[in-house]
DNA sequence: AATCAAAAGTTAGTGAGGCTAACTTTTTCA
DNA sequence: TGAAAAAGTTAGCCTCACTAACTTTTGATT
């Protein structure tokens, strides 16, 4: 039977049963993506990993140490997700900055859960300082790509000035639309529309001189 | 004994031990603002009332409601709030707009909690029909005001429209804000600098006439 | 004024979840 | 080979949300 299910066998190096660390944080991502952060219990991945509720403890000092790890991984992600995107539309152009936009929301709108988990607030996650280097990571990697967009246009402008006004206003609508709230008051919004005008108009050149 | 604390006793209308219903609404709002909406217990809010833990179940249908209750009444005292800022600025001016955001950040800020319930993702909440309705008519409320500075300004530009840009700019700056994000990235933001310059260049007329 | 039903509270109990302690089984490696 | 460490298990603790069944208070009607 080697077309087991868990993670390659060859990679299983001490264990029992089967990498029981991954599958975990397997299943706790999948129940999170399904039910929400808040909702999710421990017990359930247990259930889907069949064993039993006491196993977790012996691989992760908590639950919250399951979500961190989640976390840490989410942020990666979603920084190759918006250099890839940036890449794709030419570095240093108006358009590859619509786009990181893009990328943000649209990873928000595919993994609400996850998005949520990664900037909502949980102390515990929070303060951990693996998950507070990881974030700075991913957002130095991106500000890089607004440094370049600035230096293309030959802007003074400060670039970490740029990026968080642009941060502010992709992680705005990324809420908005993740929490329904545009739904039930701008039910007939033209996001991608709104998306593209706000960039514009939120980068110093292209709304004041071109 | 008249100086007893719950609520005054005229009000006591067909009560056993004061107003139970109320002293709730308050030890939750309490407890919330204390421990986050995710972590209070309705146990605890009853050790504070002073009653069983099943006395609340006379009152409530279950522990989301009294949540419901809670962000009915923070979206009215929000709109009560942003409308009078602008009325202190004279409705119509820039400067009433950024006044406007200011409010919505600043009620963010010092409610942090409450902000969270309010726009976070809960099913039950935001599904109920009161909540939704309640929400509608307190944007209805700002929205007029925007329209009040489109035409006190010439502009055709849709009230909608901009003050969609400028709720999604306010929220994201909320949310990460709260959610202490800037900290870990942008420590020395200057959080006022950055309200005023974006909302001027999200208006139609403040940066693009004039 | 006495009565009685509804309102507002109580205690006791269920089932779920997080986590720990103490035990067992498997794996590693000296 | 055999002992220690690693990876599981069962049983149990505590807390929580919520329910059922009982008691006390209230106040509305005769």
């Amino acid at each position: 039977m080697q077309s087991d299910d868990k993670t390659d066998p060859a990679n299983r190096t001490s264990y029992h049963h089967g990498d029981l660390r991954e599958a975990l944080i397997g299943a706790v991502q999948q129940l999170i993506e399904e039910d929400g952060a808040e909702n999710f219990s421990l017990a359930d991945a247990c259930r889907r990993a069949k064993v039993s509720t006491a196993a977790p403890y012996k691989h992760f000092k908590d639950r919250d140490e399951i979500l961190e790890i989640i976390v840490m991984r989410a942020f990666d992600e979603m920084a190759d997700h918006a250099v890839a995107e940036i890449e794709k539309h030419g570095p240093g152009t108006t358009e590859s900055m619509v786009a990181l936009g893009k990328s943000y929301v649209g990873f928000a709108t595919t993994r609400p859960a996850l998005f949520r988990l990664m900037f909502g607030q949980n102390p515990k996650i929070n303060q951990a300082g693996d998950v507070q280097d990881e974030g700075r990571r991913c957002f130095g990697r991106v500000i890089e790509q607004v440094a370049i967009y600035c230096r293309s246009n030959n802007l003074e402008a400060d670039a970490l000035n740029i990026a968080t006004r642009l941060w502010t206003f992709v992680h705005g609508m990324a809420s908005l639309i993740i929490d329904e709230k545009y739904q039930n008051v701008v039910p007939d919004l033209d996001l991608d529309v709104m998306l593209a005008e706000a960039t514009t108009d939120l980068l110093p050149t292209a709304s004041k001189e071109v």
